[in-house]
DNA sequence: AGTTTAAGTCAGCCTTGTTGACATTCCAAG
DNA sequence: CTTGGAATGTCAACAAGGCTGACTTAAACT
């Protein structure tokens, strides 16, 4: 299977010759990113009883501050009965604050602590910096490519989170 | 934020400006892109009671027909008992072959069936056709510089054997 | 002969996904 | 105003798939 052409291969006319080979690689490189991408936090976390499912929660409460359990849901993927355990230890450690809905009281606010945005900070950094480095390695032209791709490989639902927490950066 | 620099600009020189707000940026597109990237062969595999982990040895035997239980827990990342757990349920069910090592008997050679082959063309296919898409909307440039990144972000050991499963390619 | 290595197994733990049942709150139709 | 349904969140129980630790078997090495 040496010139295996992936079988719609002329895009119109910007010329994207993918063999099976090539498609193949970008699977695994997704793969092995993702670990390095997770390893540091992952470590950090495990430490204290936690796991990647705690920093996610932690990570878009910090970037939405207020949001209600049903937006995090949305975001995050889970049913809300997984996100209720994590966030049940989240705040009874802590790190998370939840504050009835004034307009409407079945709706649940949630908040980082001190405590909470202080872990937030230490968890972001070490990802941060993997990412920095990966960028600077990288060039800025690849980093732009990057995100590109990334970007259309997301479900439609999921880029249209993203792109509404991306335009609300500071 | 006013003065944000978009990195892309100053290509010559390693003038990466890169904000904090970028990088969480970059973070986000990784969560979201991943979660797009596995969740067609989730679903494929949901149906059967198998899962990530099924699929991820299926894909590395795969490419690498003969390999042992150790090396595919190299590559992996998980303790043998993680894997070879998933292992059983795979040559139970007949989608692989372990055979005994002729010149070290001590070790176990792993093939895919013919019914495994036929699994592994399914979720490949699902996954290089989500790829490709992305591929082709992002463009040839984007695709280089997200293989850099991603390479980038490995760790040196799995970048390792990333590269030799690379070079390795058809 | 003794040690190391490859592989497999059993037991038990943890995180994190799932469904199902349930309580509370809101709102709209009767 | 009441009542029924929808939305929101919580509690309980289960399964997948990570993990550690202890142990066995067989083969290879020294």
């Amino acid at each position: 299977m040496s010139d295996r052409r992936s079988g719609q291969g002329y895009s119109g006319e910007s010329l994207l010759f993918l063999t099976d080979e090539q498609l193949r690689q970008g699977i695994e490189a997704m793969f092995f990113a993702y670990r390095g991408f997770t390893a540091v936090p992952d470590r950090i976390l495990a430490d204290m009883a936690y796991g990647r499912a705690h920093h996610r929660a932690i990570h878009f409460i910090n970037r939405a501050p207020g949001t209600t359990v049903n937006n995090l849901l949305a975001i995050l993927g889970v049913t809300k009965q997984s996100l209720n355990r994590v966030l049940r230890t989240l705040i009874s450690d802590g790190f998370v604050e939840s504050r009835v809905g004034t307009v409407d009281k079945r709706e649940r606010h949630l908040f980082l602590t001190e405590e909470g945005r202080s872990l937030e900070a230490k968890l972001s950094d070490a990802q941060r910096t993997r990412m920095r480095l990966a960028y600077k390695e990288a060039g800025p032209e690849a980093v732009s490519g990057f995100k590109k791709v990334l970007e259309a490989m997301m479900d439609p639902d999921m880029r249209r989170a993203y792109g509404k927490l991306r335009d609300s950066g500071s």
